[in-house]
DNA sequence: GCCAACGTCTGCAACGATGTATGGCAGGAA
DNA sequence: TTCCTGCCATACATCGTTGCAGACGTTGGC
């Protein structure tokens, strides 16, 4: 059986609540009385029973993650990263896969997982704004990614349109005209894809460059379907001088399927993608990307999010923070 | 204020234990109790409450994850396996980061995370058998990976010796002769790193090629290290007509490298590596490595933990569970 | 010299579930 | 009738903590 802090009480002298009264900093306890409370604590060795604490105070300390799959690079580094910031300031995070999968996101949101963490990161993939209206607790929830633009939610995201433009016009900087998109469907223009879409589309409009829905070739964000989807466009005899993957596992997958095929890139076709992973600096070639400062979304949506939890102000409306992004250009697409 | 068991009762018309009892699958109870219960409980909307649940059972159906960083590709595609396996079984993992660092390690095997969790995976990098016997509590434990083997311990892993053996003897077999091997130390024998070093020169000895510590290139297994240390080689004057990293970021790396240098891969340098994460299948040329069973891992680790945890005879000694291997040679080591 | 204010500490009652022990009731055996 | 057994439901204590209200002694103002 652990050390309770009953034992501890007893082992200083104190009553149970100023040992209570010792690990939650009450302002009011002499100095004596303090040490020797801690005293009893070093030497039993006691070490806070968190889930009575939990029950208690009705506060976990974890933060919940939901994503769709962790094994994806970027969502990787992103759990990575989010919970160092999350330990640096004493939470943990619980990360939940949906797969993408809208029953399970919405179990997120309501069910044992919710229960279970303080405030919800969430990346939502399929469910819509008011599906996550209707369950929305009183826990706070913080949306990341950009699904979902919604006055009535915090939202920490990253300037697709303007990065996704800024990537583009670098292309048709460099001459290249006939652009292939890989990841979205010609006519979206909401969620990520949609995003990053309509920023190509401004940015062929400022070249004067008229907008080709036979280059957009839509499919999940898997490398294998950026590799499929560069092979479906060239067995339809569609010819293009660059590849724009929606992320940089597409694009990936894409360089792959046109190298095999004996393209040579960047010179035959300029390849580029979307997220800055590790793995895009140390491809061969190395991937001209967009770096989308996901440290600085980290952060940020933690910083947020615990502010919430603490019920520090941060707004009293919806916050909606728009991390910089940065391009990233290398052999792929110089 | 949420629902409690207090209400259901109330509004079922029986004791707040019958409907613990319901809850529970308990036995004896009348079919018209049960379904008046579970009327109630559907009514109210009633959901558990897990903290009280776990203060009064001492279960928390949760396991600890304890590896270095979630953001290294095989790590993430291990966690992601291994929340799969667990959730099929009704548990949630959560993942502590060590970074490699003792303290961190050591934390884990006794701190507020281990209370939190039911058993632990535990994949120890710093810490050796008798730091984790020193502070093994009573909950199971299970190691992942392979630096520390010792009878005291449940242990899952995989064929290292074989496996970068018969990866030797494909190189050799192509006709390489001076294979460098990137990230262990040429004295190296045990861990990870050394185990796969074994199986090499075991491979040489057979093969009648002696062994030359000056193409073993020591580093941590990091994407840039395998860059750096292939460059450490080149500019050493050492040459080398194949490498082997000891894990797939580390040949991924080192090819990088080599193509930049202006080294044809294979021609004039085959390349190979560890662990076939997603990316070397997308790699170009594509990654001729070793797929170490990572399933099967996942599954007999989370069946182990679990079966340790409710107490079921999985054997009364330690278990020791080497999971099978295939050799995936690609385009980089043909 | 009295009362209010202050600083310090304490006791009790929760938080919401589960384990143990036990209480009824029906039906069959003695 | 009496006792026992099997089924079903209950009461009470308990897990280890924190919130609330208040007790106690000291100090300071008037």
């Amino acid at each position: 059986m652990a050390v309770t802090m009953n034992d501890v009480a007893r082992a200083a002298g104190v009553s149970l609540k100023t040992v209570s009264n010792v690990l939650n900093d009450y302002e009011f306890i002499r100095p004596a009385t303090k040490k020797r409370v801690q005293d009893a604590i070093a030497e039993l060795g006691y070490e806070a029973n968190l889930t009575a604490r939990s029950l208690r105070s009705g506060k976990t300390r974890m933060l919940g993650l939901v994503l769709s799959d962790l094994s994806a690079p970027y969502y990787a580094e992103l759990a990575s990263r989010l919970m160092k910031a999350a330990s640096r300031r004493g939470y943990r995070v619980l990360v939940e896969q949906s797969d993408a999968v809208g029953e399970v996101e919405l179990n997120a949101l309501q069910g044992p997982f919710r229960q279970l963490t303080d405030g919800l990161l969430f990346t939502p993939l399929v469910i819509d704004a008011d599906a996550i209206a209707d369950r929305l607790g009183k826990k706070p929830l913080v949306l990341l990614g950009e699904h979902i633009l919604d006055p009535r939610f915090d939202l920490v995201t990253m300037k697709n349109g303007e990065a996704a433009a800024d990537l583009t016009a670098h292309l048709l900087a460099g001459g290249r005209r006939r652009i292939a998109v890989i990841g979205a469907h010609p006519e979206e223009s909401a969620g990520s894809a949609g995003l990053r879409l309509n920023g190509y589309r401004k940015a062929l409009d400022e070249a004067g460059v008229t907008f080709n829905p036979e280059l957009i070739a839509p499919c999940e964000w898997r490398r294998d379907n950026g590799a499929a989807a560069v092979a479906g466009l060239l067995d339809g005899g569609v010819e293009f001088d660059a590849v724009f993957g929606l992320n940089d596992v597409l694009a990936l997958g894409a360089m792959h399927e046109l190298l095999i095929r004996g393209f040579r890139v960047p010179q035959d076709v300029a390849v580029a993608g979307f997220d800055d992973i590790d793995e895009a600096r140390f491809a061969s070639p190395s991937l001209t990307t967009v770096s989308p400062g996901m440290e600085e979304i980290a952060e940020r949506s933690i910083g947020l999010l615990i502010d919430r939890i603490e019920g520090r102000e941060a707004g009293d409306q919806a916050a909606h923070i728009e991390a910089g992004f940065q391009l990233k250009v290398r052999e792929s697409a110089p």
